[in-house]
DNA sequence: GATGCAGTTGAACACCGTTCAGTGGTCGCG
DNA sequence: CGCGACCACTGAACGGTGTTCAACTGCATC
């Protein structure tokens, strides 16, 4: 049977979520599917373009927020899903961070994010910002808490760990920010 | 002359500031101090510890904020220097990220920063959320930012760009969310 | 002069992403 | 049926990577 290139990217997320980045190499992702490395190139032009790929699927696994939810548990209430999704497959917050840095456009779940935020900040250009605090805190937060897990000494952080507490209050400071008014409101005060 | 661990880590920066990240091989490096690759491995135990240390050199850079400042002037005074000195050496983001995640104990800017913000939050516990969340912002912004200017098509983001002003919004929120209260301030509302 | 050790070499190991000439196999067409 | 075209793949190679290690210098000390 004739390699698909979404069995390609379904291979290399299965081999992702079970051993790592650092297993996820064009040779080993190869041996997966029963086939010289070089076929992987007939599907797919590089690495980079597969990893945005896998990105994306680890994106998509969650559901855009509901629009008849208020404004603020939607972006909660979405944040965290994304984050809680990322968190579970290993290296997450750097193959997402990696997609975002070759592909900052092709990423549907940021739209769903920033039509949240839009319904909580009216102006424009402070959704943007706001969409992009959010998204650093998350990738930031998962990236941390990832690396607590495995080089914590088994210091192990599931469920209700730190990580997880300091991730909601970071996100609570941020609604409380933008709800205390526009972005612009802050100036160094007395100047 | 024998070789010295700190020319080896100055001469690491170099290569950093001059090539970036992906030059920053210990190959290239040994070449750089006309040394065989092997010699650094007396001096360094891993290419990992080696860009711990590169990391920590990046910090140390911008010097603490003055302690007579108002709080607020000093949290964004020292968050917008810490971002000023990373976004000028390329894949500074990167590699301070990956020093964060090898040894995240070992950077005395984020003390100082915690000093800053602890005048700013009274309670600890909101105190280190707000930290990693100053963090994520910054480093995601830096990131964003030296993508944007690689890859952006000779897009320059020089002085004044538009991930400046992102990066200043962003940290506008945040503290406009300290001021507005405490972190656990925010709930679902009317839960 | 002999001993010991800090510092370095050079070669090797096991990988990596990527390219490309060649090769089957399957398909449509005459 | 024969024959070309083309898709999908192989196998080998290129030029890198981090890291290890026995063997070798050159210098200080006894």
């Amino acid at each position: 049977m004739a390699l698909t290139r979404e069995q390609v990217v379904e291979t290399a997320v299965d081999l992702l979520r079970r051993y790592g980045l650092g297993d996820l190499s064009m040779r080993r992702l190869a041996r997966e599917l029963g086939v010289a490395p070089g076929a992987i190139y007939w599907h797919v032009d590089s690495k980079q373009e597969l990893i945005v790929e896998v990105a994306a699927v680890l994106w998509e696994q969650v559901p855009a927020p509901s629009l008849h939810l208020p404004a603020g548990e939607a972006v909660v209430g979405y944040t965290r899903a994304l984050r809680a999704a990322l968190v579970t497959v290993p290296d997450g917050a750097d193959v997402v961070a990696l997609a975002h840095a070759v592909d900052p456009l092709a990423v549907p779940a940021l739209n769903a994010l920033y039509g949240a935020v839009a319904r909580l900040v009216p102006v424009a250009s402070d959704g943007a910002a706001v969409v992009e605090l959010i998204v650093h805190h998350l990738l930031g937060s998962v990236a941390a808490a990832q690396t607590r897990r495995q080089a914590g000494l088994v210091g192990r952080c599931g469920e209700g760990c730190t990580c997880d507490a300091l991730f909601d209050a970071g996100l609570g400071v941020i609604l409380a920010g933008v709800q205390a008014g526009s972005a612009a409101a802050w100036t160094p005060a007395t100047t």
